[in-house]
This record gives C-alpha cells, structure tokens and sequence, in this order.
DNA sequence: GCCAACGTTGGC
DNA sequence: GCCAACGTTGGC
C-alpha cells in the first residue's frame, strides 16, 4: 500500500466533479511524463491512497482523497488522433502511456493550502515542494499521515 | 551522447 | 499574463 498526490486543474477536472461520479470511478487519462508514468505503471495498486491536488487555481491546495480503483492499462486517448493527448509514435501492440481508475473517498473539511504546505518545515521533502513541476507524485506514510490530520 | 531550442507547467 | 524551472526533441 502506498500513498500518491494527483494534480488536477479544477477547471477541467474538480474533486467535486469526482465526487459527483461516486461510487463510479474516472480513468486518470493524459498522463504525459515518463516519471509519473513509471510510478502509475510499475508502483501503483488498486487501493493505494490519492491525495487530490488542485493546481492553476485561485487556491492551490489539497482538497481531498481518493484511492487507486483499478491496476494499469493503456491510456485509450493516445490511440484517438483527434484527442489533445494523441500520440502518433504509441501503438497497440506498444502502448507508451497508461492510467489507472481512481475513485473519489472523501472532500477535506478545508483546503490545505499550498502556502500552508510551504510554511511547514515538515514538508520540505514533500515532491509538492522539491519537484512542483511533477503530476503523479508518491508520498511518504508520515506525510499522508500528517496531511490527513490537516485536512479532516 | 551533448546541448540548444523549444514547449509545458503552474505559482504568482 | 509573466516567467522560472525543467522536461523533451532533434541536429550534429
């Protein structure tokens, strides 16, 4: 069991909108970075938990929890060449991205900010702060633990 | 395999 | 909307 946050724009995808869906999940399709492929591909499992990050937003913060509802497969969207996330050098036979389902477990009474994040020390060593740039990031059980007191 | 050019992310 | 950080591409 391990423990991921998961940007989202909350203009094009919101912990509301996945909340709406509950109980049925939403395939995490577009993922477009080897890094955070790798970790979906070769780490994540049905069950894993997700903190839901809202990113290039008024607030940007943590809003939420989700867990990992299903185990990789091919992102169909690279297949489809009139999606934005389309990639003419992937195929069938060699997919080159993949995602997971991930389904919606609960909205945090209040965001945690991500100045509130940065004004911790504790979590200088969250990938949020020493790789911001990164979508599909693990989190250590400490931090998901202490996040999770902040959140509820 | 280096590295310049380019594209993208995302906070502010 | 700006721009810093950084990932990706492609020529050599």
């Amino acid at each position: 069991m391990q423990y991921w946050l998961l940007k989202s724009e909350p203009d094009e995808f919101s912990i509301n909108d996945l909340a709406k869906l509950a109980p049925k999940v939403e395939p995490w399709s577009g993922i477009r970075n080897y890094q955070a492929r790798n970790f979906i591909r070769d780490q994540m499992q049905i069950g894993d938990g997700i903190l839901f990050y809202h990113s290039s937003c008024k607030q940007p913060g943590i809003v939420g929890l989700a867990k990992v509802a299903s185990t990789p497969y091919p992102d169909p969207s690279q297949f489809d060449s009139v999606s934005p996330y389309f990639d003419a050098k992937s195929s069938i036979d060699n997919p080159r991205w993949v995602l997971v389902d991930i389904e919606f477990l609960e909205k945090f009474k209040r965001v945690i900010s991500l100045t509130q994040i940065k004004a911790m020390p504790q979590f200088s060593e969250l990938a949020l702060i020493k790789s911001p740039r990164l979508s599909v990031q693990p989190v250590s059980s400490s931090h998901w633990q202490q996040l999770l007191a902040l959140g509820r």
